[in-house]
DNA sequence: CTGTTAGCGCATTCAC
DNA sequence: GTGAATGCGCTAACAG
């Protein structure tokens, strides 16, 4: 491997007769250049195959035009989405995107958070796990973060996600209206914001409907598959079983229909299952899913964006703002009226 | 938002009392430095909270402990198993990841790659789209570049990717095996090696069966949802459908799988369904689906761990070398031997 | 318009 | 062991 060819403004400069500071008018064209000389140096910098070197830009100038991204598991379908997103926006921007996974572990999120600092990212996007207190790290270093999708308790910083108390407040009514009155919710885990803001909405559909909450059908902590399972069966053997489970992550539905279908349980004629995120291949499972669905394209969009402005503005007065975007329920077969069960 | 903080060594040598250089030398530890001194730098730097510029070291030492990861499509979810393999193993080895989506654009591809050896980073894993050149633009710039999953045609880097060509001869073989005749093949896009070698495997397999290959049952050229549905179409209106049906690519599946539904087709019944790429979800499908999986994370990782060692030679003799991992077949509902169907 | 100059923060000789 | 000096490639004043 023969050694990285560097070619820098000085070779330009020499090859085309003029100073370095000429190439770095004509690459950075703010400072008017002749165009004679314009004509040059691009003849020279298409000659030499010359591509500025960002690093000493960076450098110099205090500004990398690199955002970081820190999700909690990337092989988690949602986040792509959000990513694809992201990146749209920002290479669009001219911007580029340091990607992170911490793997749902607060001290892999700070681990990524330093080395994105010491980087000198201009800004981070942050999908926080449980029991992260990166935040307070953000703030202390001045560097601006959006965060999304998992909101921290208190956040001085800008955020982006999906209105996850009216979605979870949707989804129950849904169930509501369709007869269900026994609802389990596999509520996820309540130190994640969009967990707690369903399960919140849930609360607030099933109070509204003068419908009792029992402790029985509000199973929370977990959010992997296995948890799914362990809370499915769970829910299943009890005396009197829930008609209709809203599951709250997708990684816990995946344990719900492994579950159910060990159990040999029918959907929906035996129990209506609702889950959140959805994805094209919700429609294939047996029977199709039920589900709600987030912006997630749009998600990264905007939090993207957000950050952007939040760096655009620098020492002004800070960017915060608090997006919520709206979910949509997609009914399909997985959910049914109580009634059919009776007739059986 | 206040301006950046940005602690230097000079700032912890002050309030150390020491030299910039000593400063460096702690941090770098490669030159040995008195205990006493040493403590007192690091006493500093914590006071002061200091984090090194990797752009700073970066312009100085020439490498930047980066590597870019150009994917053709980060929502097709086969990318973001790779992407965790890769992370992980970048992470550990003290490497980040510049992540680049070239959604299936050559063009987009070639841009990203400028931006990457732009950015200076130390080595590049690409999955190329089709009519991809790039590998030229990286050898011209001297920068190691592992492929990944999809392999240019002539390739002087090293690369890492599934054997499809055993894959797709070991899928043909298990339906041939199984009792089908009449095989037909969603290819893909034979731009693709992925897919012009389980093509290849499904030729080889037929041929050593000494069954005959009809163009009517070859359909290749899109890999999106929507051509998985036309060709689904076109095939099982054929005078002599095909008794089974191989699918090269997830988003190919999902097409065919609507048009199934669409067409009220019975799997395996009426028609046995095998696709590439395995997810979790699969299994939740109706039928649940037989398919060939890839090891997604383990390509991740053998490929960063080639990079990273292609890097680490720097001048010596370049490290190249074509790695193979195995496919593995899962057998779930949605094949069966084509005799159930003439007792129908 | 154009060239000269002075660092950005750090690693690395080289003297001491 | 330690510190002063040099420059990585570039941008941003500043003179001309």
């Amino acid at each position: 491997m023969k050694p990285r060819t560097k070619t820098t403004m000085k070779d330009v400069a020499k090859l085309a007769g003029v100073s370095i500071s000429t190439v770095s008018a004509v690459v950075n064209d703010r400072v008017p250049v002749s165009p004679a000389r314009k004509k040059q140096v691009l003849a020279a910098m298409a000659a030499l195959d010359f591509q500025p070197d960002a690093i000493a830009r960076g450098l110099k100038t205090g500004r990398t035009n690199v955002i970081g991204v820190i999700v909690p598991d990337i092989t988690n379908a949602f986040y792509p989405e959000v990513i694809r997103g992201v990146e749209d926006t920002a290479r669009k921007a001219g911007y580029s995107v340091l990607l992170c996974d911490s793997n749902e572990e607060p001290a892999n999120e700070a681990n990524h958070l330093n080395t994105l600092f010491s980087r000198r990212v201009d800004g981070v996007l942050l999908a926080c796990c449980t029991d992260s207190t990166s935040y307070a790290h953000a703030a202390r270093r001045g560097c601006p973060v959006v965060f999304i999708d998992r909101i921290p308790p208190v956040s001085m910083s800008g955020s982006v996600s999906t209105d996850n108390l009216q979605a979870g407040n949707m989804a129950t009514r849904y169930l509501i209206d369709l007869g269900h009155e026994k609802i389990a919710i596999l509520a996820g885990h309540l130190g994640l914001s969009p967990h707690r803001d369903r399960l919140e909405g849930f609360r607030k559909a099933m109070q509204e409907a003068h419908l009792p909450i029992r402790d029985e059908y509000l199973i929370a902590g977990d959010i992997q598959i296995e948890g799914g399972v362990a809370a499915c069966r769970k829910l299943l053997q009890l005396d009197a079983p829930p008609t209709a489970i809203m599951v709250s992550n997708n990684k816990l539905l995946l344990g719900v229909l492994q579950a159910l279908d060990e159990l040999n349980m029918k959907v929906p004629e035996e129990v209506s299952l609702l889950g959140f995120d959805d994805y094209i291949w919700n429609r294939y499972f047996n029977p199709s899913l039920t589900a709600v669905a987030q912006s997630t394209m749009e998600m990264g969009k905007a939090a993207c964006e957000l950050l952007l402005r939040t760096i655009d503005n620098n020492d002004e007065a800070p960017v915060v703002q608090h997006l919520r975007l709206p979910a949509e329920l997609r009914v399909r077969a997985s959910t049914t009226s109580p009634r059919v069960r009776s007739h059986a």
